[in-house]
RNA sequence: GUCCCCAUCGUCUAGAGGCCUAGGACUCCACCCUUUCAAGGUGGCGACACGGGUUCGAAUCCCGUUGGGGAUGCCA
């Protein structure tokens, strides 16, 4: 039999990171088994779902590489199809109507509850004489769910799960304005769609009690299930927007890589031994669910820039460029065939340094700006008058640099300070401030190589005449 | 309250009775490299929640305690 799974999100807001995860373990497990990853959207809370979420959602997915099978599924949609199974139902006296109001079923409540049971609905209406029926009361549909015995959910990360049919209630099918309500849609949906595993968060094995209750009602057989554990913010509570928990569209405007975010959420939860840095590819291979463990895990942002750092140097010159080109742009700076060249030839010692987009953009940034560059603030002080004085002595020598190379700029430089007698520490730090604009840089030399010999000449005369370029948001 | 789930370094995790004086990764610290900062290399700090069993032997199995989480909607 071929897998089918899918992702459900309701489209109330972002695609956060939890369902970013669990969109990202349905794809794996499906590509891993070559079976199909569908998407469905689940619409049907009216009042709180949105044509922006939906689009924020898919936008989303794609960024993150999770490419769904077919067209998206949209569960208001079928909101019929679902009316019909709750209204055959209904036929077979498996689900009945139930007129009790919303303060009967919250007596309800408070009195078991104060009896200390499970606060659930007590079956009114389960037997009662439909004549008996209130006339201003629109009745609600309730699955006929059994009463005694037990359920058990064979769970491919909780394993066996069993509780007491006394424990569960019998759930509300369609609402009083006959619209469906989850429990029947999802169960609906799942069945109409072939999904054979449900991989979904540990928040829904509760609910899997009352679904599988409703296939056995349908007639159909359920499917396999899989409830990985949740993120938590690192208070270990569940992860919410006071954690800063954001839509995945808010890491990717921090400079995080789709991969990186993968190999990130890949390994909340799931793990293969010992690896931790792995690709995408590899994992396809790898994933299994027997290897998802049961325990929540936190969200951790150093590990997610760490693991971003390395992917970032995995990818090639051209393909940075191209990422950086729009931040680069956004400081400013147009990226001309000169810009170009000198960013293709310097990103090898950019990336190393950056851990994320945002950062390469801003480092990559004195290799494009136009003279005068800007000094940042830390650094001004370093351009001092026996700095300047320095830079000023250095430049002609430079000027004379035949062969424009690595080894014979250092040849020059260190030469330079051993005539003028001071060591090269002096030196290098104020040449650093005067080509680039900050103390922190790639290599001295390989600045000065891919900067050119002119570029350098009057970068440096520019910085012995104390000319700075305008101050923007750079320190 | 009731039901369900969980419990290894600060964090992500390896570990499926002896390979464990518990391994890796992130973070932090030190050193090496070095023109800055990174990267890289080497080393260090750092955990089996607690209490009972079972067993020749338990991080691994069982029970309890404690702690955490989830669910308890005519939301999804």
């Amino acid at each position: 039999m071929s897998v089918v799974v899918r992702f459900a999100p309701s489209p109330t807001g972002y695609l956060h990171i939890g369902g970013a995860r669990t969109a990202l373990f349905n794809w794996l497990f499906a590509r891993s088994k070559g079976g199909k990853f569908l998407l469905r959207i689940e619409d049907t809370d009216r009042a709180r779902s949105t044509d922006d979420a939906i689009e924020k959602i898919f936008e989303g997915l794609r960024w993150l590489g999770l490419d769904w099978d077919g067209e998206p599924v949209f569960q208001f949609a079928r909101a019929a199809r679902h009316a019909d199974i709750a209204q055959m139902l209904m036929s077979e006296g498996k689900a009945y109507h139930c007129w009790s109001t919303q303060e009967e079923l919250e007596a309800m409540r408070a009195k078991a509850r104060a009896e200390g049971r499970q606060p659930r609905y007590d079956g009114t209406w389960r037997d009662r004489d439909p004549a008996l029926a209130p006339k201003d009361v629109k009745p609600v549909v309730r699955l006929r769910a059994p009463q005694t015995g037990e359920t058990t959910v064979h769970d491919m990360v909780q394993g066996e799960v069993t509780v007491p049919n006394a424990q569960l209630d019998d759930m509300v099918l369609l609402r009083g304005d006959g619209t469906p309500t989850y429990m029947l849609s999802v169960v609906v949906d799942d069945a109409d769609m072939g999904i054979t595993h449900v991989i979904r968060g540990d928040d829904h094995l509760t609910n899997t009690f009352r679904q599988v209750q409703l296939y056995r009602a349908m007639g159909v057989e359920p499917p396999v299930f899989g409830h990985i554990p949740l993120i938590h913010g690192p208070d270990g509570a569940k992860l919410s927007k006071r954690h800063g928990a954001l839509g995945i569209e808010a890491y990717r405007d921090m400079g995080m890589l789709p991969e990186a975010m993968r190999n990130y959420l890949m390994r909340l939860g799931w793990s293969h031994g010992d690896a931790d840095v792995i690709s995408t590819e590899q994992a396809v291979q790898w994933f299994d669910m027997s290897q998802v463990g049961r325990s929540p895990s936190r969200f951790d942002m150093q590990k997610l820039t760490s693991l971003n750092a390395h992917w970032l140097r995995e990818r090639s010159e051209e393909d940075l460029i191209g990422m950086i080109e729009p931040l680069i742009q956004a400081e400013g700076f147009s990226l001309d065939a000169t810009g170009h060249r000198r960013l293709a030839a310097g990103m090898a010692g950019l990336k190393a340094r950056c851990r994320t987009l945002n950062e390469l953009a801003e480092a990559a940034a004195f290799y494009v700006e136009p003279r005068p560059i800007r000094i940042a603030n830390d650094a001004v002080k370093i351009l001092d008058e026996a700095a300047r004085q320095r830079l000023a002595a250095i430049a002609p020598k430079l000027a004379d640099v035949e062969e424009w190379s690595e080894a014979a700029l250092e040849a020059a430089c260190r030469q330079h300070a051993e005539q003028v007698g001071v060591g090269f520490g002096k030196l290098a730090q104020p040449l650093r401030v005067a080509l680039t604009g900050s103390t922190v840089s790639p290599g001295l030399f390989e600045v000065m190589a891919v900067l050119g010999k002119d570029e350098v000449v009057a970068r440096l005369d520019d910085a012995a005449q104390g000319r700075n370029g305008e101050k923007k948001a750079r320190q």
